[in-house]
RNA sequence: UGGGCUGUCGUUCAACUGGCAGGACGGCGGAUUCUGACUCCGCUAAUCUAGGUUCAACUCCUAGCGGCCCAGCCA
């Protein structure tokens, strides 16, 4: 669990302040505060979770209110156990606590059955023995009411008599159902008779096989919000047809009412964020689970080093309202270059490693720089770093024909700093029978120890270095994105084809290229911004290979620049 | 086509009950720098349309236009 985070102000979220603010001075709800987060255990929370979870704790926290966790499990054949835990952990990693409020929807199946039977009573519900699809042709259309269906005025002790048989599992799935009473002519389809109940023998991941029929969504939430005295609650704009009905069955039922208000889910450029289809990667193999860091799932981007604290920042800069909305992902990877810049420990490393060798530096001589974690922030304190004849430094850190006089790195004759070491003058190539350069050979002036002159000689490129003898190898994994177009699940949608062909092939050649970086002998049990090169991040799961993860934070904007210039 | 919701710089969020359309990201240019990073400075660019009310309209009125959601025994 991190820190508690502090109370980022979310964008935008006046509209939802507005209505708070309101409910305090008329007193609706004796100014209590209370939200909650409501996943459906049916896979691993992604990015577009952490907005509402931002935001459901978020508005809490500023209104000094509570948010629960609850678990939406009503329907047994999509949920798992190990969904529960894997999101209860996401949530804390992303610095939020519930506080021992973790409930669950199927904690309440006695009492929404209970009023299940009291709504049949009242005549606001009966049993209907029409198939799924005599219900879906019943219903009308967009345009057209819909009809009633034959069993819509049986008695009431009938609808009860069934109701009750349905639950001791006298009959097969789908042969009926409980239905609310509305109106089969509501202009909102919704409202035309929805199914409440269904029957389904299947175990459930908490209470086993003690129900065959389950409580649907509708008429779940509604009664769970009501039951655990929730004020306000947010939900996406997709719901908005639904909280007609989330009125009408508290107030059928003559419960606590509390208020939901719609906002709109995240969308962001070249990331899928359809669950369904995100289960379909999954399962089809074409990631290696959940936890992938190509994956958008928190559990993903936490492999790829993005921290909570970039994500939380994100999700306040976003903000919140009622237009749809597509994010760019530059403003993830602002967040998390912020972040990382700020906190991250320092540390050199080579990916495209050129021998460099100091001809007048003593062969058998082995210097130890103390060099500073973070150069803005001396409390991080320092590392060790060895320093010997033979080094590695980046193949783009030399040019044997400068392109122009604004090329500042090592190339013949001209003199460079070694990071926090010593000024170097290059005295020449070695070559192979080919003519590819194999090493390069320069000087160094003991005078410059520590990478500084007093005389006021001016070096303006300053690289970076690792000693060969002591480089640690690593396994370096590049992820890039793994989707080709802004948005794959729509343009899968509107072709018509599988949207795993919008997966960027390169992004699977890419995660598999090994290469081998050199690292100086630093501490790589922590993130790690490889310095000059861009934010890169040692994957905190890898135990025995380090595995540099980049590509979307900044790598190659950084190059893209470097390239223009020269 | 019925109903619900929604239209402000490229993107996202602002602009209190009408009063100079602002911030952030992106992009472009410059300064600085022992990371060509960071930082700093400057520039860029928007009220869906048409009428109307008003000294004054993103805001109010009227009429259009565009986008999203709803016809699961999913959530």
């Amino acid at each position: 669990m991190n820190e508690t985070p502090k109370p980022e102000t979310i964008a935008g979220v006046d509209f939802i302040r507005a209505i708070i603010n309101e409910d305090n001075k008329t007193g609706k709800h004796q100014g209590r505060v209370h939200t909650r987060f409501p996943p459906e255990p049916n896979g691993y929370l992604h990015i577009g979770h952490a907005k509402s979870i931002c935001l459901n704790f978020g508005v809490a926290a500023e209104y000094n209110g509570l948010c629960n966790l609850r678990f939406d499990d009503t329907n047994p054949l999509k949920e798992e156990a190990e969904y529960v835990e894997n999101i209860k952990a996401d949530v804390h990693w992303l610095g939020f606590d519930w506080d021992g409020r973790e409930y669950y929807a199927s904690d309440y199946f006695d009492r929404l059955y209970e009023l299940a039977e009291e709504l049949i009573r009242m005549g606001k519900a009966y049993v209907d023995e029409l198939s799924a699809d005599e219900i879906r042709a019943t219903r009308g259309t967009l345009t057209e009411p819909g009809t009633a269906s034959p069993y819509r005025d049986r008695p009431a002790e009938e609808s009860l008599d069934l109701f009750r048989r349905m639950k001791a599992g006298e009959f097969a799935d789908g042969s009926m159902v409980l239905r609310a009473k509305i109106n089969m002519a509501s202009p909102n389809v919704l409202m035309r008779d929805p199914a409440i109940y269904r029957i389904r023998k299947a175990e459930h991941h908490r209470t086993g096989d003690k129900w065959c029929i389950y409580p649907m969504y509708d008429f779940t939430h509604c009664i769970s919000d009501s039951i655990e005295r929730i004020t306000h609650s947010l939900c996406t704009l997709e719901f908005e047809n639904n909280r007609e009905l989330y009125d009408w069955v508290l107030e059928a039922l003559d419960l606590y009412r509390p208020q939901q208000i719609e906002f709109a889910r995240l969308n962001m450029s070249y990331t899928l964020m359809s669950k369904r289809r995100l289960i379909e990667l999954v399962d089809g193999g074409q990631v290696r689970g959940w936890d992938d860091p190509r994956m958008p799932t928190l559990s993903g981007m936490r492999r790829r080093g993005y921290t909570p604290e970039s994500i939380r920042d994100f999700c306040a800069r976003i903000g919140v309202a009622k237009a749809d909305n597509m994010v760019d992902r530059s403003l993830l990877d602002f967040c998390l270059r912020e972040h990382l810049n700020a906190a991250a420990p320092r540390a050199m490393a080579v990916l495209n490693p050129l021998k460099l060798i100091i001809e007048n530096y003593p062969a058998d001589q082995v210097e130890e720089f103390d060099m500073p974690l973070h150069p803005e922030d001396e409390a991080l304190g320092t590392r060790k770093v060895p320093f010997s004849k033979v080094l590695y430094i980046e193949q783009d850190d030399f040019r044997e024909v400068p392109p122009n006089n604004k090329y500042f790195r090592l190339a013949p004759g001209k003199e460079v700093r070694l990071r926090y070491a010593y000024y170097v003058t290059c005295t020449g190539v070695e070559k192979d029978a080919a003519g590819n350069i194999t090493a390069v050979r320069c000087a160094y002036d003991p005078a410059t120890r520590g990478g500084w002159s007093d005389d006021g000689r001016k070096v303006k490129g300053t690289l970076h270095w690792v000693s060969a003898a002591h480089a640690v190898k690593a396994e370096a994994r590049l992820y890039d994105h793994l989707f080709t177009v802004e948005n794959p699940g729509a343009a899968a949608a509107d072709e018509g084809r599988p949207f795993a062909d919008y997966i960027n092939p390169e992004s699977l050649l890419v995660s598999e290229a090994y290469l081998e970086p050199y690292l100086a002998g630093l501490p790589v049990d922590a993130k790690v911004q490889f310095e000059r090169l861009g934010y890169f991040c040692v994957d905190p799961d890898s135990t025995e290979k380090l595995r540099v993860f980049n590509r979307s934070v900044g790598l190659r904007d950084s190059w893209a620049k470097i390239e223009k210039k020269e």
